[in-house]
DNA sequence: CAAGATTGTTGTGGCGTCCAACATAATGCC
DNA sequence: GGCATTATGTTGGACGCCACAACAATCTTG
């Protein structure tokens, strides 16, 4: 908690508070349960919770007794004061929205574009939208956070390479910061992904957890490891899809051959369906019902790749689940045995020990939630003076 | 630092104590650099020191003063009392060693078998030499820890299966701490290596790092992620032999075909070389001296290989370095420029952050340091009791 | 409606660190 | 050599935070 620093009392207050605030963010929770889960004392957990309720974080509803015995305890929930603004640029649009803790979108837009915005339309868009999803005191904007297809250096929200947007060391947190006036954080989609699926998805209370994401433009991911979100020495850790599986094979994003991301593809699959495009529930039941000879070959050629990149990373990483998301989450759908088995045959035989494989259960506010995270994340390490 | 649970006071100065404590384990360290690093009052870190010292944990030297204005400060090390007890069990061999603070290796002694050891005897040996290393007043006895090459979960020390000493579920931590009435801790020995260099060789000062070390028996390895190990679900994180890098190919010890540790061989390296056995130094030397060609060949397949597995886990995890111990050292001095390159090929293109590749800086007492880190670890979590 | 149970509330005490003033011990200049 | 300067150890008082205990509030149960 205190890093590699020397502890002094009152960031002991300043954790206890961030306690309190995460714990109400992921559910509403009473007083009672605070102070079982903390572990502190009741007056102490109390003056916690004034002190969140002061600052307009959490509020307390009189409600609560449930048939229990004794005194009931108020159910502290988030405020709906504060506000993250969330921004997901594409190649042909840019989502913008509006969220309030406890994951919940408030209000969302999406922004069209003919061609992959430039950094600057796509800040003010994200701008302009932000006005329009915020009049005047509907909220406190407590910061904002960027989902990029790419690879984003964490600690600054530098956008390294992103090529599908075009976009190479764009300093888009920066520039989001600036237009909007509050602090912006920039990360990695999947990776986001992964953070909005932990705290509010499949992966709710796992503590060593991979979540894999397929997108139209490739494979990407996030690993949280004991309970925090793994993010490597610049903030890029994460990239599966370039988890090398065969020599030879076509290209990848970035050039290589024989990565997961260059064997996995939705293109492929929409391609034997003869699909030309499809929104993730069609593809879904597509998939399903198509039992032709040429899908059943494409699904169990990319479920085997699939089952080589996952026992990698399980071996690697000793998760106790994996989440599977985008079109991966129909893929694993359309052959869950087979991927179970696939994976099982080339990992660490401990039969007793089985990795939990799941579907995402987040659906489209999957990357708005998670980037919505970033600013929050910043909230909790330092309650007070948000 | 505190996890879920809310902070106390007291907690602050275990903290605090640890901090300490650790830091001098890394180092030895004046009072004032003590006081920079941790950010706490001089008075503070006077009391935490005289903690220390009351309790025999470390020792102050006058001595310090080196041209500096100023009154000097002094020098805080590591006491010698405290011991921790290291075991090796190998194929023909069991090491036990005392270890000091400070990763310093007092005593050593193997005993050697001419089958794989039992568990019994394993323990039996440590046990006795123990006995021996450490005649009557000659250091207190914190803990033990033991490196075993096989997949060990970390919560209990139970080895889960360890093929080449022919060990299955044996709560090898729990016997030796039996025999030795203090407590015990058991890891995969490629993973304490990993911590070892991380603590005391080629990983130093390193936040984000992955060890891969190259045995008779296979490959393993470890990754600290954020200046804290990752031990994944149940501890058996790390197994980078068994990622796959190609179709077909040979089975490894887990009999999955394709791995790191299928394609990356010493036994292959020592046949080109037409070695029945060497040490890693006389290795090491055959390998540079013989340009002939099967040698060349094999040599680039297998740094080619190597390369496939590093780069996945570079993209995966994002390292600021990677350490290269046992006979991947080895092989990486073979073909530097080579495995660099074909590393780079295959990581996300970004040059201006390149990953730090280096070979292993301890030498054969790597383990022993390593496994001694598992007690000393405990002492750091609750410095008093010890 | 009374007993029992659970939880919120309030005031006191302990613990750990910070702070400021003072003491100590080196360097550097004369 | 002596004195100013500088850096650090030492000591006592103050502040902040949490635990604890006693009391108050409010529910369920019979």
């Amino acid at each position: 908690m205190f890093g590699d620093q020397g502890g002094r009392n009152d960031l002991v207050r300043r954790h206890n508070l961030a306690l309190v605030l995460r714990r109400v963010h992921l559910a509403p929770a009473t007083r009672s349960e605070l102070t079982r889960v903390s572990g502190l004392n009741r007056s102490t957990i109390g003056a916690l919770v004034a002190e969140l309720v002061d600052r307009g974080l959490v509020v307390e509803d009189e409600a609560a007794g449930a048939g229990q015995v004794g005194r009931p305890s108020p159910l502290v929930r988030p405020s709906d004061a504060p506000v993250a603004i969330a921004v997901n640029p594409e190649l042909d649009a840019v989502t913008v929205a509006a969220v309030r803790l406890g994951g919940r979108v408030l209000a969302k837009e999406r922004i069209a574009f003919d061609a992959p915005p430039s950094p600057e339309e796509a800040v003010g868009a994200a701008a302009e939208a932000a006005r329009r999803l915020l009049p005047d005191g509907a909220g406190r904007i407590v910061g904002a956070g960027v989902a990029v297809p790419g690879v984003v250096r964490r600690t600054d929200g530098l956008v390294r390479l992103a090529p599908h947007l075009g976009w190479h060391d764009v300093p888009i947190a920066e520039m989001l910061a600036e237009a909007l006036g509050v602090h912006a954080g920039a990360a990695n989609d999947a990776s986001l992904g992964a953070q909005a699926e932990w705290v509010f998805g499949a992966g709710r209370g796992v503590v060593d957890l991979v979540y894999v994401h397929g997108g139209a433009s490739g494979v990407g991911g996030g690993i949280i490891s004991g309970g925090v979100l793994v993010s490597g020495a610049t903030g890029h850790a994460g990239e599966l899809g370039h988890i090398g599986i065969r020599r030879g094979g076509e290209s990848d994003t970035i050039g290589v051959r024989g990565t997961l991301e260059s064997e996995v593809r939705r293109s492929a699959l929409l391609q034997v369906l003869g699909l030309d495009r499809a929104d993730p529930d069609e593809f879904e039941a597509a998939l399903l019902a198509d039992g032709s000879r040429p899908v059943r070959d494409e699904v169990r050629r990319q479920v085997a790749a699939l089952a080589v990149a996952l026992a990698s990373t399980i071996n690697l990483l000793n998760p106790s689940r994996i989440v599977l998301g985008g079109f991966l989450s129909a893929l694993a759908a359309a052959a869950p045995d087979r991927l179970a088995e696939a994976v099982a045959a080339r990992a660490l035989p401990l039969p007793d020990e089985p990795v939990d494989i799941r579907r995402a259960a987040l659906g489209s506010d999957l990357l708005l939630i998670g980037a919505a995270e970033l600013p929050f994340a910043r909230l909790f390490a330092d309650p007070l003076p948000g």
